[in-house]
RNA sequence: GGCCCGGUAGUUUAGUUGGUUAGAAUGCCGCCCUGUCACGGCGGAGGUCGUCGGUUCAAGUCCGAUCCGGGUCGCCA
């Protein structure tokens, strides 16, 4: 093997240009591909930057130099002596950036070896996922998964930049924190020190970024990890990083105002992409009630419409039944899609069923007439009224949902995204932004019998709302705010309570007994007493947010190391097993009956 | 916890009603090749069909269990 010494890089792999013909380059990289023609070697070389074309030219260089460069194997580390020269007209690549010049290699050293990589160190392969994450240090080595990372860091570095421009103050806070039972799971750590006590790791910073507002910092960011023990999806990790703010004497208004800037510079500066602010605001029931959905993609219409009207009084069981319990009767067209293949309209009943709908009738606005498994029921005239209603012409076809108002939203909202996809209306380098206002304070748990804080017990209520809290609590609204890209939640926050007796208030609603209050979040309601400025914030899904930049499917492609489904990480094997002697130093007795 | 999909050479996969030696592509190894860029030509090696058990004369194929991965519902204040 070589050794570097003596030579220092001066070039990227992937920057060479025409520019640069005439140079006497040294660069450093691995062996991406080689193609051998005998008394010629071609080697695609590849560092961070890119891809250059590298040959060895059996007359130009010693019979034994040129014995190494037939040594070369994919992923070994070279580094070489060479002088760029312009390809000839009909050598040129013009699939590559680097591909009107090429580098003829005077001197080669090989670095290190490298075993054959189980699959290739290319864009766009097609291996089982696991074979990726075992080999993350080669599946990373990708040029795509590369410039993930390098755009996670652009975003993160602009981030910082501009809260720094506008007077923020990075600041940590701690990873090992007090477990708070409600939300989430939290992932505990057991202390040695004080034996049965743990802490938990922090599912937000969130307690502690409103006392830092107590503290007088007034701007505080944070790009932080954050952890939730609950189970896994596509857009969904164990652990992930969080832009996090808070600051004081702020409203509404400034804080939709300032993340917009955000979004503006980072879509400029990462991506080159203009986007236009201010973005939509949607009070949450009109999300709710025009798509169904509390981060609804408006990247399409296929509004839902209520028909309950029309429906109403028949001699059908389903629709009055529904409706004389509260319920409502809606629909989504699907335009032009009335011949829809029987077989299909079987299959969105199972996949309206799967989100908690009891069954899914349609209309079907045919040339022949109209087609619906309730026709029966009702008279032409009440098809042409919900026709004439809806907008919907002949040819197009209505899919109907009857039940309780959430069942409604949350079963054809899907079927308005899962639609949408099969029929291709969505426009795939759109980006829709909207923030989604007045969110409820609280929704009712039926598990536990008793209202929950929808956001969490710190947001504040509009003033307007404060004397429901008891009396009405379902009625009462927060100041709460959503940004939703492309029907993806990437951030959410809200202004804070800020005064000791209103929190005693919004504890008191969702059933905290002061007792517990004190127990739980004490040290808070304390520094609350101290002069607390009226505050708020707002936390943004660093990692959903560079995995829509990214146009990635899964948050897994824009992490270095993530863990799969079942929260394990095949490359470290985390979690492991530990000794019984760290147990017994944490005061653990033995472990939980080990699976075997 | 529920539902759905997948697991066969290093990799991506084919494999019929259960029936001869599990087939292909690519990668890998060897030889040849001075303008390729998914280089090409010739030759070669490479498989406990996820694991365990069952049915059968016979199992990659059928049955049961289990492990692993992915998607999703619940869950995610």
């Amino acid at each position: 093997m070589d050794k570097m010494q003596g030579l220092k890089r001066s070039h990227s792999c992937g920057e060479l240009r025409k520019a640069e013909v005439g140079k006497s380059v040294t660069l450093c990289g691995w062996v991406s591909r080689r193609r051998d023609h005998g008394g010629l070697i071609f080697v695609d070389m590849r560092d961070r930057s890119g891809l250059v074309q590298v040959v060895f030219d059996a007359s130009a260089m010693g019979e034994e130099a040129f014995k190494k460069a037939e040594s070369l194997r994919s992923e070994f580390v070279l580094a070489l002596k060479g002088d760029v020269r312009a390809r000839s007209e009909d050598t040129v690549n013009p699939h590559m950036d680097t591909g009107e010049i090429e580098v003829l290699v005077r001197e080669l050293r090989i670095l290190n070896k490298a075993k054959t990589p189980p699959f290739y160190i290319q864009d766009g392969i097609d291996v089982d996922e696991t074979l990726r994450l075992k080999y993350r240090y080669l599946d990373l080595r990708r040029p795509e998964m590369q410039q993930n990372i390098m755009l996670r860091h652009r975003v993160a570095k602009i981030m910082r930049d501009y809260f720094d421009r506008l007077g923020f103050l990075e600041i940590e806070t701690p990873m090992l924190c007090k477990s708070t039972p409600e939300g989430a799971r939290d992932f505990l750590v057991p202390s040695r020190l004080n034996p049965g006590n743990f802490y938990a790791l922090p599912q937000s910073p969130q307690i502690f970024k409103q006392i830092l507002m107590v503290a007088g910092f007034e701007k505080y960011f944070q790009i932080v990890r954050c952890f939730r023990d609950e189970d896994l999806r596509a857009d969904r990790q164990p652990e992930f990083t969080q832009l996090d703010i808070e600051t004081s004497f702020l409203e509404e208004d400034d804080i939709l105002t300032m993340m917009e800037g955000l979004i503006q510079e980072l879509f400029a500066k990462a991506m080159n992409v203009e986007v236009k602010t201010p973005f939509q605001r949607m009070p949450w029931e009109e999300a709710m009630a025009r798509f169904g959905s509390d981060k609804p993609d408006l990247r399409f219409g296929m509004e839902l419409m209520d028909i309950s009207e029309y429906v109403a009084g028949s001699d059908f069981k389903v629709f009055n039944t529904v409706l004389e319990n509260k319920g409502q009767v809606k629909v989504i067209n699907v335009e032009g899609y009335a011949d829809i293949p029987r077989r299909e309209l079987d299959g969105l009943v199972q996949y309206a069923q799967g989100y908690g709908a009891k069954g899914l009738a349609w209309i079907q606005y045919t040339a022949e007439g109209v087609k619906s498994p309730f026709k029966k029921f009702y008279d032409d005239a009440t098809f042409e009224k919900i026709k004439e209603a809806t907008g919907a012409k002949t040819g197009d076809l209505l899919l109907v949902i009857a039940d309780k108002p959430s069942v409604v939203a949350q079963a054809l909202g899907e079927l308005r995204l899962e639609m949408a996809r099969r029929r291709n209306l969505i426009a795939p380098d759109k980006l829709s932004f909207l923030w989604v206002v007045d969110f409820p304070m609280f929704e009712y748990s039926e598990e536990d019998k008793r209202w929950k804080a929808m956001h969490h017990p710190f947001t504040a209520p509009r003033d307007e709302d404060v004397e429901y809290l008891v009396a009405d609590p379902g009625r009462v609204k927060a100041r709460a705010y959503d940004m939703v890209l492309n029907g993806v939640e990437i951030g959410g926050g809200s202004l804070r309570i800020y005064q000791s007796d209103l929190q005693e208030k919004v504890f008191a609603a969702i059933g905290l007994t002061p007792e517990e209050a004190r127990s739980k979040f004490g040290f808070m309601l304390d520094a609350f007493e101290y002069g607390t400025p009226p505050h708020g914030g707002i936390a943004f899904g660093l990692d959903r947010l560079v995995m829509l930049m990214a146009k990635r499917k899964s948050i897994r492609d824009v992490i270095p190391f993530p863990k799969t489904q079942s929260a394990t990480d095949v490359m470290s094997h985390a979690p492991s097993e530990v000794e019984e002697k760290q147990l017994r130093e944490l005061s653990i007795r033995t472990a939980v009956a080990k699976k075997k």
